[in-house]
RNA sequence: GGUCUCAUAGUUCAACGGAUAGAAUAGAAGUUUCCUAAACUUUAGAUGUGGGUUCGAUUCCCGCUGAGACCA
């Protein structure tokens, strides 16, 4: 039990025996105006006892400073009653940190499924949130105690790919990766812009002969042949898959490389070409429960109106599957490949309603697993331009911008001059981990589920709240006590003072534990970023403030030095959750 | 037409229904005989609009305006 419920506790105690009011206490981190570390705010009390504020805080002020052990002095402030515990709590709580309290395994198991590429066209920015996401959010419920698989949805057929194909199919020439000197991914989207370029000819010169727009989209030989292929595709024709196949294994290579780079990874990928045609044993399932129903020209839907959404189609009426019906047949795979408790979606809120339907529908097939979905929605990433459009060419590709990244990361290094004491092999390293750092705290620090402004010039910043100032914070911390010399610090036994700062921060690393269980609660590394920030920042003023390596007294000096060795831990810990390395030096 | 989401300093983001709405950045002024100045200090600056619930509303509810997404 930690400090907060055990205070919480002694304030209910205090509230019943003075008062004879039951019910629990809830308290609050006191403001750093006033003097406290929790506050009990009681203004509820004020008005069913009918006394004045002061009055109720001084009198449970009073009860607490005598019979708590914890509680050292008290204010009232209107309807506020300000905690301050003693030293010696503070110390102890710190003594236990240091040990390393583990926290309980749940016995739970999560899915979290990301990334869900098309592989018609290479990874850009809106990918990335996605991917940080992902991986972060695992990370964080693995922290939180759950066991956690990682796993990978891609979008391997239909119509994108096969665009991409007739393009090569008419242009390629026998082209490579190896002989345009392109990433398989990158040169995949090459051909699928030149389909879309060639095809817009097609439809201009068709309507400059008088066809209506409309027509003219659907008779272009480009649109035509991309849906013969399709069909060849689904009948297996050799000759498709053989150029399906090739163009795809171009693709995962160039993703894995990406992957890789970005420090992302799966415990299984799942391909749509092979769970596609899954969903249709369940759409007859719900027939005969009669939660679907059929109309006249066989097409089944399922009434949804109850929930406060229409009604949906789940097969269409010559007996193709629509999206909805390989997600159901997937979502049943998942959860029996894994036998998970939970399942969560990463997944942009484009798709809100799709999965609200989903959810709903898994819930009337009186599927067990259905509480346990979740779609963890995210916004899209804004450019200062406005939208990103793939058709205007303002996507921001994934590649280039860890690329540009690096890049600005050494200019900064060397411009700074800090590349004295590092091997080549390190420096690329620390580029590397200074780049990512950046690009990955910048798209994580906002809550998800908001849509987001990626400003290329502010993401490379490395000043304020950044991932390279925490990893700078942490760099420094390490320093300190590299050359303290000691490893290991023993905490002292009693400090008669603490200083308001030290406190500080050992009220946030207290917390750390407590951050993670809300941002596993709600799936946001956004928690987890801001209260890092918030303990560098932290970190910076006290090593402002106070002389670290040469303190008059040991006791006072040792407590210091375990103290900042402590916060480099949760700075690393913290940074950990959202997939962020930090460096030992920079 | 229907449903959903968002709206906070110039800008990008915070704030379980709590105290004087926090940070960062850009602006102004400072701090390197001292463990990494990628740092720190000071300063100025914001809740779209109209109601309601509450001792108390950025937060909850209902209009309106604006931005975005989805469903046919």
């Amino acid at each position: 039990m930690n400090i907060e419920n055990i205070l919480a506790e002694e304030v209910a105690k205090a509230v019943k025996n003075v008062f004879g009011v039951e019910g629990r206490a809830t308290l609050l981190p006191t403001r750093r105006e006033f003097e406290g570390n929790y506050t009990y705010v009681f203004f509820g009390l004020v008005k069913s006892l009918k006394k004045a504020p002061a009055e109720i805080g001084a009198a449970l002020g009073e009860y607490l400073l005598s019979h708590s052990a914890i509680v050292s002095r008290y204010n009232v402030v209107q309807g506020f009653l300000n905690l301050k515990l003693s030293d010696s709590v503070w110390i102890d709580v710190f003594r236990k940190l240091k040990s390393g309290e583990q926290r309980a395994p749940r016995n739970r198991k999560v899915l979290v499924e990301y990334s869900s590429p098309n592989t018609n066209k290479p990874l850009h920015l809106g990918h990335l949130r996605n991917n940080f996401l992902g991986y972060s959010v695992s990370e964080i419920l693995k922290a939180a105690g759950y066991e956690v698989s990682r796993v990978c949805l891609v979008n391997d057929r239909g119509i994108h790919i096969c665009k991409s194909m007739v393009a090569y199919r008419h242009f390629g020439n026998g082209e490579t990766p190896e002989s345009a000197g392109l990433k398989g991914d990158h040169l995949v989207g090459k051909y699928y812009v030149e389909f879309d370029k060639a095809y817009k000819a097609q439809v201009n010169e068709l309507m400059g002969g008088g066809m209506p727009e409309e027509e003219a989209k659907k008779a272009a030989p480009f649109m035509v042949e991309a849906q013969e292929m399709l069909v060849q595709w689904e009948q297996n024709e050799p000759e498709i898959m053989a150029l399906w196949k090739k163009l795809n294994g171009w693709v995962y290579e160039g993703f894995n490389t990406t992957y890789k780079k970005i420090g992302v990874d799966f415990d299984k990928t799942y391909y749509e070409s092979d769970t596609y045609l899954l969903g249709k044993d369940i759409v007859e399932e719900g027939l005969q429960k009669g939660v679907f129903y059929k109309k006249e020209d066989q097409s089944v839907w399922i009434d949804l109106t109850d929930q406060g959404l229409d009604h949906k189609l789940v097969l269409r009426g010559d007996g193709t599957s629509v999206y909805i019906t390989q997600d159901l047949g997937t979502t049943d795979l998942k959860f029996e490949d894994f036998s998970c408790d939970k399942s969560i979606w990463v997944v942009g809120n484009e798709q809100d309603y799709h999965f609200k339907v989903l959810f709903a529908i898994l819930e009337k097939l009186g599927r067990s697993y259905a509480e346990g979905c979740y779609h963890l929605s995210y916004g899209m990433v804004d450019l200062p331009s406005g939208k990103m459009k793939s058709r205007e060419g303002t996507v921001v590709d994934a590649d280039e911008l860890v690329e540009e990244m690096i890049a600005t990361s050494k200019a900064i290094t060397e411009e700074k001059g800090k590349t004295e004491g590092f091997s080549e092999e390190q420096l690329e390293a620390l580029y590397r981990m200074v780049a990512l750092g950046a690009l990955k705290y910048y798209l994580l620090k906002v809550e998800p589920k908001k849509r987001m402004l990626f400003n290329p010039a502010e993401s490379i910043d490395f000043q304020g709240n950044t991932g390279p100032f925490i990893q700078y914070t942490h760099a420094r911390i390490r320093s300190i006590l590299r050359k303290s010399g000691l490893d290991g610090f023993p905490v002292p036994q009693g400090l008669e003072e603490l200083q308001t700062e030290e406190v500080d921060l050992v009220f946030l690393l207290k917390d750390y534990g407590k951050v993670v269980e809300a941002a596993a609660a709600e799936y946001s590394p956004a928690l987890i970023a801001n209260y890092v920030f918030d303990l560098a920042k932290t970190f910076n003023v006290f090593y402002t403030q106070h002389s670290v390596l040469n303190e008059a007294s040991e006791a006072s000096r040792l407590f210091r030095l375990a103290l900042i060795e402590q916060v480099a831990d949760t700075i690393r810990n913290g940074m950990g959750l959202l997939g962020i390395e930090v460096p030992e030096k920079m």
